[in-house]
DNA sequence: ATAGGGTTAG
């Protein structure tokens, strides 16, 4: 078999091309633009001058959202006789659009030659990002033969593509083993790129090690390694580095912000937080809708919900995640009926909910205990939106009617459940179970739970606190001696709060702060003032198998106790005290800060595990329910 | 005339 080869025909050259027509590709970044283009090339009768379409092919390929195939292949196929540029940009409009596989069709009518172009250079990276995206591993290792064969083995650009190639379809040893192979033949991008499988394939510490071994680094390297840790969960890491950028002099990309954001809102570090805003202000960066979105996240989770409202109101051109970012915000700070109205606003405004705005939501109305709206918004959801509901929307759900007394209703959701579903949602349920006394079920769902993972030592307290409430001491006691038998894993309690530039981390009976001779001395000013207005302790989330007055001194040193009381130190009367807890505040805490609000005349924000807390003259925002 | 690396947020 021969391959078809069209011989070349003149290229009809008109005299004069009007200068709008030859602007670069990057110039015309929109669809429409392009059509504009491309009908005044028609009009003006220059659609055989192939420069032009090529140019219009390129635009394409550039344009700011994927463009529409058939269009793309429409203009291709304009050609007489496209050429390896023409074809070079067609693959990679394919590449862009939901079919990447088409650019290998397209890359081996190439090299059956049946236009006259035949590969260069620019094509093998081009197709090998089709192969890594289309996850056509065997296809990839075939273009990679050619390469060798068609000596462009050296090729550096090449080689960075096949770097991520076999990331993306063989995984770590092999792009590693493209990387070890021609030692001489790198750049900067090599090692981002080698520095980016590491990240992507979870292994920090590699990443690291690379990173510290590169022979030099771009902002591109930097942003790489933050993103990893942010996304690895290594969050003061992240700032760490965030602040060697700085040092570097580099200006910041917006990765960069939009990743020290997310780790300083993930912190709840106001303070870090603003601080990134204030240097985002003196950049004079732009702020686009990631960036605009990054800052209300960082302000609503680190308690500043109205700074987050502000910005999210003068925000000129608000995408979908504004949106989203903004409900679930208000949903964390207990501001259900604000999130709602703001969901129907986003309605209104002819957007589509994704299931990310439905976990916003749901989790506005299982904050404020609001049944009816839940069950209504659940139901939208799935039958008019047509949105499978997935574990966050189900764990909302159970949250809601579980504590709001709905126990059966919640078990029969599990139970119909499209998805198997994750313990946590037992775990919530037996949360409820303590709440409203249902001792027998709760017995059957905690020793589930336990039988499931014998290690998670947080389903021994609960299962303990279940009989608690019915005042089985025995069973109390004997999952207790279970509990510290097998050595289970116990959640370690932590609060914290910014003070003086610093972060001040404290956990329950700590005395390892600077001032703890003070902060123990505030305790105590605390312990009598609170006993003065008439409050005792209530100790039924400490059962710890020890005598009362102990249990008292447990409580009074929870870490969300220590950190209030630092605060105490240093703020003054009328500021606002901010803590960050790791995990949910006790009944007894969240009592006393309430009188500690009023007594000492502080606002004090708690962030929990699972949502926020204002403290504001002997009242809190959640209303006792959470 | 075209290239390559990082695209976050509940």
């Amino acid at each position: 078999m021969f391959a078809y080869k069209p011989k070349p025909q003149p290229e009809h050259k008109p005299k004069h091309i009007p200068k709008p027509l030859l602007c670069l590709p990057q110039h015309l970044s929109s669809l429409d633009q392009i059509k504009q283009t491309h009908a005044r090339i028609i009009v003006l009768g220059l659609t055989r001058h192939g420069k032009l379409l090529a140019h219009l092919l390129a635009s394409l390929a550039l344009s700011h959202s994927p463009p529409p195939l058939p269009y793309s292949l429409a203009v291709f196929r304009s050609f007489d006789f496209p050429s390896v540029f023409a074809t070079n940009n067609l693959i990679r409009c394919f590449t862009r659009s939901d079919s990447p596989r088409q650019s290998l069709a397209l890359y081996s009518s190439l090299l059956l030659r049946k236009f006259a172009a035949k590969p260069n250079n620019h094509t093998f990276t081009f197709v090998l990002q089709a192969c890594a995206k289309a996850l056509a591993g065997s296809e990839g290792a075939q273009v990679h033969a050619h390469v060798v064969k068609l000596g462009f083995g050296g090729d550096v650009f090449i080689r960075n593509a096949l770097i991520s190639f076999y990331y993306g379809c063989f995984g770590l040893e092999c792009s590693r083993r493209v990387f070890d192979e021609y030692v001489r033949v790198r750049d900067l991008v090599t090692w981002n790129t080698m520095l980016a499988c590491f990240v992507r394939d979870g292994q920090i510490g590699a990443a690291e090690k690379m990173f510290d071994e590169m022979p030099e680094r771009d902002v591109v390297s930097w942003s790489t390694m933050l993103t990893g840790y942010v996304q690895n969960g290594c969050l003061e890491e992240a700032l760490e580095c965030f602040w060697g950028v700085r040092e570097t002099g580099l200006r910041p990309n917006e990765a960069i912000l939009v990743s020290v954001l997310s780790a300083s809102a993930q912190l709840g570090l106001l303070e870090h937080g603003k601080l990134v805003h204030s240097l985002v202000d003196s950049m004079n960066f732009p702020i686009t809708a990631s960036l605009g979105t990054s800052l209300i996240d960082m302000y609503a989770k680190c308690g500043c919900i109205e700074q987050s409202k502000l910005l999210f109101d003068n925000m000129p051109r608000k995408d979908i995640w504004a949106w989203n970012v903004m409900i679930s915000g208000l949903a964390m700070h207990g501001l259900a009926k604000e999130a709602l109205k703001l969901f129907e606003k986003f309605i209104d405004k002819g957007f589509s909910p994704a299931n990310v705005t439905f976990v916003g939501v749901l989790n506005a109305c299982s904050r404020a205990g609001l049944v009816r709206e839940g069950r209504h918004y659940f139901k939208l959801m799935t039958e008019n939106y047509g949105i499978q509901a997935e574990m966050e929307h189900y764990g909302c759900m159970v949250d809601l009617l579980s504590r709001a007394g709905f126990v059966d209703e919640a078990v029969e959701l599990i139970e119909n459940m499209k998805i198997s579903p994750d313990p946590v949602l037992w775990a919530t349920l037996l949360g409820a179970c303590k709440i409203h006394g249902h001792i027998e079920l709760g017995e059957k769902i905690g020793n589930k739970l336990i039988q499931l993972d014998p290690n998670h030592g947080g389903h021994y307290v609960q299962l303990s606190s279940v009989y608690a409430k019915a005042r089985k001491w025995e069973e109390v006691i004997r999952v207790r001696r279970l509990m510290s038998e097998r050595n289970t894993n116990k959640a370690i309690g932590w609060s914290l709060i910014e003070a003086q530039g610093k972060v001040h981390k404290f956990v329950a009976g700590d005395k390892d702060h600077e001032r703890v001779t003070e902060i123990y001395k505030m305790l105590e000013l605390i312990g009598t003032l609170v006993a003065k207005t008439g409050y005792s302790p209530n100790i039924s989330s400490v059962l710890h198998d020890i005598g009362e007055e102990e249990k008292e001194t447990m409580i009074r040193e929870h870490s969300e106790r220590l950190a209030i009381a630092f605060g105490l130190l240093v703020t003054g009367v009328g500021d606002c005290i901010r803590v960050v807890k790791n995990l949910r505040v006790c009944v007894d805490c969240h009592e006393v800060t309430k009188i500690i609000s009023k007594v000492f005349e502080r606002e004090i924000i708690v962030r929990d595990g699972s949502r926020f807390h204002h403290f504001k003259e002997g009242k809190c925002s959640c209303r006792d329910f959470w």
